[in-house]
DNA sequence: TTAAATTAATCAATCGATTGATTAATTTTG
DNA sequence: CAAAATTAATCAATCGATTGATTAATTTAA
């Protein structure tokens, strides 16, 4: 019954209050109530309220940085990738939205110019990924060449809008896209409309 | 050889300041050293360090609310309008970098309802006037059905990731975006993705 | 001269961080 | 095993620094 973990405690309420009021806007009190920590513990553990954010920030990149490269070494078409991909790449960032949230506004800023590269690194990894499939795809003559990086882009910004801030486009009262229940469809209704984006643009002419 | 009008310094300042460092990461004496007026006028012309925020906020969504709506009025086909759009809008967003980044960050905060909600307003009345192109398209038969939302969700989205953190997806060294000479190329290439990248998802399959 | 504009000095409140003390858990030792 | 010694975990209280905001004094301009 009693709480056993509580540097979890802690992780888990930080992200949680980093990704909705940004870190400067996250006191350490909060924290400290939010999680049922004494706020000593959060220096005790880790330094500092940087060194929580920081713990956080490495922990989900590290997972969030060899997810895709796995699909591009099936042996399967350039299309079939690009839809794996898409389908995989939603799925990793609606589990993660908090995360992601705070990536994404950390990309915005020019504080922490270290935790800027890291976050670009690591983007920049599975921006890689894609990028050869869809290369491939257009050395084989399966797709037309396109720009790719802006194609990517597209992909990744749509995603991104969707996930950090719904409203923007979609407007559904009382969504919390933290409920899964909530949210798959959601995110299959992304999926849907990236698949058909992607392929109808990577499609060749016909003429 | 004097300065004439502190009230524009302190705005003018404040959006550069807070488009980098976010509203909470920004201090009121940074406001007044980078603007070179003392701190007090602050309050003196705004009130608060929020009142600084909502007049930069207030003015620009004011500008940037009923931009598209003349287009739509133009008795021109339906794909003309939306390429004409496009065009605009990343016109409108990258000469406001600044206003563009804390509005954009502001959409995924939790902080300030007040302004979340007057952002998703001028939001949603650009939309409006995409979603009414798209529309009529579909009806007059020029365009396919497609999930109008999550295509607008995508335009917006790939001009967010270029205009707010290019080198997520293009990575260039030492590029100032906010440097009209260096970023009207990127602009540049950006329209000519969407148009074709839009064109080719609403083109009728000719099967 | 008088109202507006500007300044330096200062305010209480809050920030992140640290302290020393206390308790709980673990290891060592006889 | 059990007592002693050690380490880890937790706490309330408090530190100095910084925050946004306000005051009162001074300068500028009409």
């Amino acid at each position: 019954m009693e709480k056993a973990d509580k540097k979890a405690d802690i992780l888990k309420a930080a992200e949680l209050l980093f990704s909705e009021f940004g870190f400067e806007g996250t006191s350490t009190r909060q924290i400290a109530k939010e999680s049922g920590a004494n706020m000593a513990m959060i220096n005790y553990y880790f330094g500092s309220k940087e060194g929580v954010f920081l713990e956080i920030m490495e922990s989900r990149i590290s997972g969030f940085k060899s997810q895709l490269s796995e699909i591009n070494k099936e042996q399967i078409p350039a299309k079939e990738k690009l839809l794996k991909v898409i389908d995989q790449y939603t799925k990793r960032i609606f589990s993660n939205i908090s995360f992601h949230k705070m990536m994404h506004r950390e990309l915005s800023l020019i504080q922490r110019p270290d935790m800027f590269c890291q976050i670009k690194d690591a983007m920049a990894c599975n921006r890689l990924v894609i990028e050869e499939i869809i290369e491939s795809g257009i050395a084989e003559g399966t797709f037309r060449p396109v720009d790719i990086r802006m194609s990517i882009a597209s992909l990744m910004g749509t995603i991104t809008v969707i996930a950090a801030s719904p409203s923007k486009v979609i407007d559904i009262e009382n969504f919390d896209i933290t409920d899964e229940k909530q949210s798959e469809p959601l995110r299959k209704r992304l999926v849907a409309h990236l698949q058909d984006l992607i392929i109808t643009h990577l499609a060749p002419k016909n003429d």
